[in-house]
DNA sequence: TCAAAAGTGTTATCATTACACCCATGG
DNA sequence: CCATGGGTGTAATGATAACACTTTTGA
């Protein structure tokens, strides 16, 4: 069944990027091998084409499940590639849309069209198909980019959890070696978006404050936030 | 000559949101009048069809051109708009750009398949074509969030300019009452990005320092602040 | 009692904010 | 000489960075 159009038209795509934590020591993203040309074979990120009635967002969400077994993130757009021969069948255009989840809650099984899933990470991957290097490229960017004005990071943690946790979790995500003990904790504190949730037990050394995050608070410091910004103007912080 | 496809396809289209500053004073966005069903008559973002051989970004600076004949603007990728139901015709996706010009320096003409075209003050917008309104609110708090760590606001300015103007036009784009003159001059001073050109003269007040951008010493900031901050780690500006 | 990680005190420095004030010009 | 914008002084407050130190646990 065959469908004609009066002029040309691009094929379109979605693509999406999984960053995922593990045990918040290693930044992975999550990969399907491909089951068909092109590139059959080859490592590349879930996607696939957009159907005529459902968003670009469901799209992703829907091609992500079907190649991955992945389902209930919260995915956000990142940026649409379209340069002509990104795609060697012609003309293709993808729409990447990015997200970030705690590993172990989301395992993967492999389905539909991919041979295999696996998560890589983000300094180990093996050679991509299509443009996909550059599209974890900018969603690496994104995701740093973010971090440090939102507190994604919240997410990937237990629901309780140690100011350690967290901090390790900035600086795998940064990329940082250490960010300063004293400092990030009297940072973190200052927002007055967690709260005490009980302690540690069981661990060989002095057990630690258990935390949980505050969505409420959260909110709340945003809407005040952003009237003081209106008030203040500028920040130019690079 | 018909083009057919084994799956139906959803039609490619790019729009542009260009911002015009307006003597620093009113920050305005370029229309054009449509010269076509749907909506013929009404006003929208220039834009159209992408073509088979040129990337999003061409197809979106050839549409400008065709339709407003605004050309040589830097424009950046906002977001890609692609609900079905956005379009009568059917399921049409668009990539949007935006950019921010000198309105001075960008004489508009009408052109093909357009019937008019003006610049709209911001809060002063007619009622517009598809879902033009919401990519319009995007790239608007796309470039406030953008003015404030990047000094995109210095390429509307004369080439040489004053403290006052440069405070003026962003007050326009943030779209605040008055920033507070000694600490805007203190911050923008401090950073070191302006070089002493000459003062004001035929003025009936205390003539005014001129200044200009140094893009060299810009983009020195750029490389030390990055090193920076990847040592420093987050900052939840919000 | 020791290793390991949690957690705190403190200080110097820097940035931000808020106000009040002075300066140079043309009309 | 005065209205008009240009431009500066300064002090209180708050945030950041750096470093050293104390605490609590299980083994």
């Amino acid at each position: 069944m065959p469908y004609t159009y009066e002029y040309p038209r691009p094929a379109l795509t979605v693509d999406c990027v999984i960053f995922g934590l593990d045990e918040s020591t290693q930044l992975k993203i999550l990969l399907i091998q491909r089951g068909h040309d092109p590139f059959k074979g080859s490592w590349a990120l879930p996607g696939g084409f957009v159907d005529m009635a459902e968003t670009l967002e469901s799209a992703a969400l829907r091609e992500l499940f079907e190649e991955t077994g992945v389902k209930d993130v919260f995915i956000e757009q990142l940026y649409t590639f379209g340069s002509p021969g990104r795609d060697p069948r012609g003309r293709v255009v993808s729409v990447a849309y990015y997200a970030l989840v705690n590993l172990e809650d989301h395992p993967v099984e492999s389905n539909s069209d991919a041979e295999g899933v696996a998560w890589f990470a983000t300094d180990e991957l093996p050679k991509l198909a299509f443009d996909h290097e550059e599209i974890i490229a900018v969603a690496q960017k994104r995701l740093r980019a973010k971090l440090r004005y939102q507190p994604i990071g919240f997410e990937l943690l237990p629901e309780k959890f140690t100011l350690s946790q967290l901090q390790k979790l900035y600086e795998t995500i940064l990329g940082v070696e250490e960010l300063n003990k004293r400092n990030f904790r009297t940072k973190i504190q200052r927002m007055g978006v967690l709260n005490e949730v009980g302690v540690q037990t069981g661990v060989a050394h002095r057990p630690a404050q258990l935390y949980s995050f505050d969505k409420e608070k959260y909110e709340q410091l945003l809407r005040d936030k952003y009237q003081d910004m209106l008030k203040r103007g500028l920040d130019f912080e690079i």
